[in-house]
DNA sequence: AATGGGGCCTGATAGC
DNA sequence: TGCTATCAGGCCCCAT
């Protein structure tokens, strides 16, 4: 599910609730995620959250005594409820807070993490390699030029890789390749400056507007409150296989990249 | 160093 | 209706 702006969403959505609470408890349902959830994230217990960031697509729960990150991982969600609320059947995860309100953690598929840092402890070695955020002026269609020289890697994969910008999914990849006309299979050493630029500028331009639209609710992504996101109906080409493209009507074609399907416009994307 | 594939999980859907 | 196969938004790790 979550790309940047659905974890972004997420973050916006729980954050009035959840900042500047007090945390009565920390209650672990189910221990195993796409990591053990270490016993160390009881600290939290008692600690007031000052703060919610996001690097790329974790969240960063920041207290005096260290930070609690949070993955969504392919099927997670985030909500705030009452502490009555009966729990969900993929809620692994919660933090009762002192408003009576509680945030919990659903994740269908466990692909997602709930991990601890110490505030003076080095970064974690899961951030240690991330690229830029890719709505700040870090990103460039410069960086992407610059760093794909002589890759051989389909453009696709290549700007889906953290280490080149983060936060960039299947979704918003294919939706960003397809506004800025290129052809997803193109080796990405062999793109210019200038169309890195377009392309740069559209991955900018489709994650705002997304975040914007509150996401894409595709299955499982609600956000905060419940509401699914609204930005799957601006979606122009993901999901739309064998439909006409929407600028020459040409049919529009599935190519698998790595290990993820990938839709493009033979006509409009080259 | 770069690249490709496997694996972690459950659930929805398609096809028989 | 019920089975099986396929696919799904992420990302670490390993072999080549």
């Amino acid at each position: 599910m979550p790309e940047l702006p659905e974890v972004e969403v997420s973050r916006l959505g729980i954050e009035p609730h959840v900042v500047g609470q007090r945390i009565t408890a920390v209650k672990v349902h189910h221990p195993r995620l796409r990591w053990p959830i270490p016993e160390s994230v009881h600290k939290l217990k008692g600690q007031v959250v000052v703060a919610i960031e996001r690097r790329a697509k974790y969240l960063l729960l920041e207290s005096a005594i260290g930070t609690l990150i949070l993955h969504l991982g392919m099927s997670g969600s985030l909500r705030v409820v009452p502490v009555a609320t009966e729990r969900g059947k993929h809620d692994h995860f919660e933090l009762v807070l002192s408003s009576e309100q509680c945030l919990r953690l659903n994740d269908p598929r466990r692909f997602g993490a709930v991990l601890w840092q110490e505030p003076d402890e080095s970064e974690l070695s899961l951030f240690s390699n991330l690229g830029p955020e890719p709505l700040t002026d870090d990103f460039s269609g410069e960086l992407l030029y610059q760093r794909s020289r002589s890759r051989k890697s389909p453009v696709k994969t290549f700007i889906m890789d953290n280490a080149n910008v983060v936060g960039v999914g299947n979704i918003y990849a294919t939706e960003a390749l397809f506004a800025a006309g290129v052809d997803p299979r193109r080796a990405a050493g062999r793109i210019s400056r200038a169309r890195y630029q377009l392309l740069a500028q559209h991955i900018k331009r489709v994650l705002a507007r997304a975040i914007q639209q509150g996401g894409t609710s595709l299955r499982d992504f609600t956000r905060a409150d419940g509401k699914p996101g609204y930005f799957k109906q601006e979606l122009l080409v993901y999901g739309r296989t064998g439909q006409p493209c929407v600028n020459c009507a040409t049919e529009l074609k599935t190519v698998q990249l790595g290990q993820r399907r990938s839709v493009y416009c033979p006509d409009c994307q080259r």
